[in-house]
DNA sequence: GATGAAAATGTAAACGATTTCATTTCACAG
DNA sequence: CTGTGAAATGAAATCGTTTACATTTTCATC
């Protein structure tokens, strides 16, 4: 494989003459230029990013940390931020961290050790304290989950109120029990969209009932199950189930169906996230959708700001309720 | 941020002791040992990937070529791949072509750049001819899709044979009217599914009727419920079908209970992957289970050896038939 | 044809590590 | 105390770019 010095030997100009025409932005002759190409042509010459990189201290490639690939949800926004980053030559590494401290660390790591340029974190599990700390050499920016008021910007949806929405709906079709599949409370976002539900409940004069509410650690289809079992098994059974995840409200989907009870005629159901698969279920579930794709290339514009030094705000983009039949036969 | 230059001098020794308690492999005395360690820790030094790659002329990225992100069936390969990767200190980057030559060009102009060191490529749309080319210079490994005879080790199953097991299980249940949902036979795994197919009737003596057989550009889940839509209006309507992707197979399944009619008792499904939703759906479905897990691990492991310049044959995995309510009820 | 400014090109120093080869240090035998 | 070989360390080249600065070329002008 040729590398620059060989090209510039053989056109008969200078090193920097070569990286001249590779890059464009200095003036070169047209002969020299028809005399460099010529010489990369018969050399089958690729510039290493290797020595590119280093020279200019950039790796060009940025990491999103996510708890796992199996979760759709975050499918749209992947392909949000690699389309960003590719318009603008940047690579994505996608780093699994199955919510595990340990690998978290190894991929810390690649930005510590110069491998990546920036991380978009949208690990809810994410170690603030490291994040913080890292923050403040290297760019980060989170997305869609955000610890509040770290400092680090963030790009997101309004919880409370798609939560506030999702509820709402589920009075106006004539529901007064209501039950809500929560996740861990430790995350911003559960706390917020209990807050929405609770608001709904209060505005119509429902009693916010402790039994209603439940708390699973993870947000997957068995966790959904799981759930919906302990929820049939109350004797004042809830007529509705609002999940803070599609996945959990499949799992309850499944588990109501199996319970030989119909939805959404005995349990009506919404979930949250509008992931492809909420479309593909016996019933089509009704559902909050993110506007996923956008706050992929958000994030990924902002990071790449932030790379660049640029000061970047926070972004609360909307979102929307999508009515299908899980609610409404 | 500090370099090995200043560990050096802070430390009272020389750049290349440095990097030899850094790597570990040549030997040096406990008390200078203890003294780099010290200046490392003071300097918070973290040695740069930029400088060690370009001299190692290595990147110690792998490249995972997939058609989209999308399709849960990648997540369980992904997985395997990853974990086996990371072992060996591998990063891996994951690109998703949309099947189109324009995104390929700009993950294989990654390659050509030494920006990864070797590729992954799930993608049965890839351009063999680019790829055959490639391999020539670069480490290169098929994984689950594969263009036979091109000289390019890969790891998968046996389609053929799966395809006739699945077939098998749906005659021994009766059925004799059976339906092949395929894609383009363009790809070879799809030639060798409706192999398989025609084998199993054939060995029980059931004529093949090309009317049953229905080809799909993609493997999605609107591809399923049209080609489900044909199925239904055939006259003679089939009992069964066979689809070759588990996609397919709940687009099927929605546009049958869509039509009112049940499953398995109207029309029995089996589909292919065994992906994580298959067992979410309303039945369950039946499902030819690929191992994926291993064959990612598999693919990254011959992956690393080609990159080391090791010679690697081309591996046949098993597979398993996971029957579920989809046939059986 | 000399002059000078502007444009094009070249020279050489980075970037930050690893590694070969040369040199120094060390321990120990004589 | 010296000589020896092995072990530890150091000096400097190298990987492949980009770019600040120096130098040369070009060309309009007088």
């Amino acid at each position: 494989m040729a590398n620059i010095q060989q090209v510039a030997k053989r056109a008969g100009v200078s090193v920097a003459t070569v990286s001249r025409v590779l890059n464009g932005h200095d003036k070169v002759t047209a002969k020299t230029k028809l005399k460099v190409e010529e010489a990369i042509q018969y050399l089958n010459y690729e510039p290493s990013m290797l020595g590119r990189n280093l020279r200019n201290s950039e790796s060009r490639i940025v990491l999103i940390l996510i708890p796992t690939i199996s979760n759709p949800f975050y499918f749209e926004i992947i392909k949000g931020i690699e389309n960003m980053a590719l318009s603008q030559n940047y690579s994505i590494l996608l780093c699994e961290t199955d919510s595990k401290p340990e690998k978290e660390e190894i991929y810390f790591d690649l930005v510590r050790k110069k491998m990546a340029d920036g991380i978009i974190s949208m690990d809810p599990a994410v170690n603030v304290e490291t994040l913080k700390e890292l923050a403040e050499h290297y760019a980060i920016i989170q997305c869609s989950e955000y610890g509040g008021g770290i400092g680090i910007p963030y790009v997101t949806i309004d919880s409370e109120e798609a939560s506030y929405r999702a509820v709402k709906h589920l009075i106006q079709i004539g529901h007064k029990k209501i039950a809500l599949m929560n996740s861990d409370e430790k995350f911003l976002y559960a706390r917020e969209r209990r807050m929405g539900y609770e608001r709904a409940l209060r505005e119509h004069d429902i009693p916010v009932n402790g039994d209603y509410i439940f708390y699973t650690h993870e947000l997957g289809f068995e966790q959904g199950q799981l759930a919906m079992k302990k929820i049939l098994r109350l004797e004042d059974r809830p007529t509705a189930v609002f999940a803070v995840s599609d996945l959990l409200a499949i799992g309850a989907l499944k588990e109501i169906t199996a319970a030989g009870l119909h939805v959404p005629n005995d349990v009506a159901v919404v979930g949250f996230d509008k992931i492809d698969f909420s479309n593909m279920t016996n019933p089509a579930l009704t559902t909050v959708a993110q506007p996923m794709y956008k706050m992929g290339t958000v994030a990924a514009r902002m990071l790449i700001e932030k790379i660049q030094g640029k000061i970047v705000d926070s972004v609360v983009l909307g979102h929307e309720l999508v009515i299908r039949e899980s609610t409404t036969g």
